[in-house]
DNA sequence: CTTGACTCTATACTTAGGTATAGGGTTTAC
DNA sequence: GTAAACCCTATACCTAAGTATAGAGTCAAG
C-alpha cells in the first residue's frame, strides 16, 4: 500500500490541499496517520472517500449531510433504508427548489412582456415607471415640469 | 406627507430593522434625511422602494442586481430594453439551475432504485458498501474475520 | 549542502444576506 | 419626571464551503 502525501492526494482527486485539510477539520475524513515530521500520509482509502464526497456534492448533497452518510457507514447495520432516507429528503428539498424556479421563471416571463409592450415604446420601462413616479413626488414633482 | 421612523418602516413592510440599515449601507436606498436626533426620517418612496426590493428578491434577484436596477431607473431614460435585457440574463440563469437539479434528480431517483434492490434486503447498501470495503482494507481485512 | 518545492499550523478573508450585541442617546406615555 | 420603548453607531457573528496568507519547518535533486 504506498502512501499520499496531501499534494498527491490533492492532484489524485483534483481537490486543492487547503479543502483536504479543511475537510479534515470537519470530520469528513478521519485524521490519517503522520510521518516523523508531521506530515500526513493518506492512504488509498482516503482517495475513495475524497471521491464519495466529490460525487455526493455534485448530487446535491452538503457537507454536513455527506458527513452523516458516511457516519452512517461506518455504523456496521445501516441499510438501503438508511440511505434512501436521505435521498428522499434530498429529493424532497429537490422537488421544493424546482417549484420555487418554476415560479420564478413564470413571473419573470410575464414581466418581460409586460416590459416589451409599453404603450409608447419611446416611453420608460413600466416597471422602472412605478419607481420613477416615487422619485418625483418626493421632490416636490419639480422634475415632472 | 408623513414621515416613518425606522421601525415604522421596518412593521410596514415587514423587514427587521436592522435589514434596513443593512440596504442603506450596501445602498439600495438612498440615505434618509435625520431628526437633529440622528434618527431617520423615511417617506413613502422608501416604502415603495423597499417594496420593490423584496419583490424583486422573491423572483430572485440578487440584492447586486437589484441595486443595478434601482441605479437604472435613476437614469433617465432607462427603457424596457435595459431591464429586459437583466430579465433575460436571470432567466438563462434559472434555466441553468433547473437543468442542474433535474440531473440531480434523475441521478438520485436512479440511485434510490439500486438501492432498493440489493441481492438480499438485509445486506449493506451497496452505496455504502463501496467505502466500507474500503475501511476493511485499510484495517488490513482484520474487520471481515 | 543548498535551494526550491512541499508541508505544517493558525488565522483571516471571501460571498450573500443578513442577525446580534454592546454601549450609548432619545422619545413618549403615564 | 421617569421608565419603557425606541433609536444610534460600531463591531462581531452566522451559514456554507472553502481560499489565502504568514511564518515556520521538511524533503529531494543536483
Amino acid at each position: 500500500m504506498k502512501t499520499l502525501s496531501i499534494g498527491q492526494l490533492a492532484l489524485t482527486v483534483q481537490v486543492k490541499v487547503e479543502t483536504i485539510r479543511y475537510y479534515e477539520r470537519r470530520g469528513l475524513i478521519p485524521p490519517p496517520p503522520r510521518r516523523a515530521s508531521g506530515y500526513r500520509q493518506f492512504s488509498q482509502t482516503d482517495v475513495q472517500r475524497l471521491r464519495f464526497i466529490k460525487y455526493a456534492q455534485s448530487i446535491g448533497f452538503t457537507l454536513n449531510e455527506i458527513a452523516e452518510m458516511l457516519a452512517l457507514s461506518v455504523e456496521s447495520g445501516a441499510t438501503c433504508g438508511d440511505v434512501t432516507e436521505r435521498i428522499d429528503t434530498k429529493l424532497r428539498d429537490i422537488e421544493e427548489k424546482l417549484k420555487t424556479l418554476l415560479r420564478m421563471k413564470k413571473t419573470l416571463t410575464e414581466l418581460k412582456t409586460s416590459c416589451k409592450t409599453p404603450a409608447d415604446p419611446s416611453k420608460d420601462c413600466p416597471i422602472l415607471e412605478s419607481l420613477d413616479i416615487e422619485e418625483a413626488n418626493k421632490n416636490g414633482k419639480e422634475t415632472l415640469k
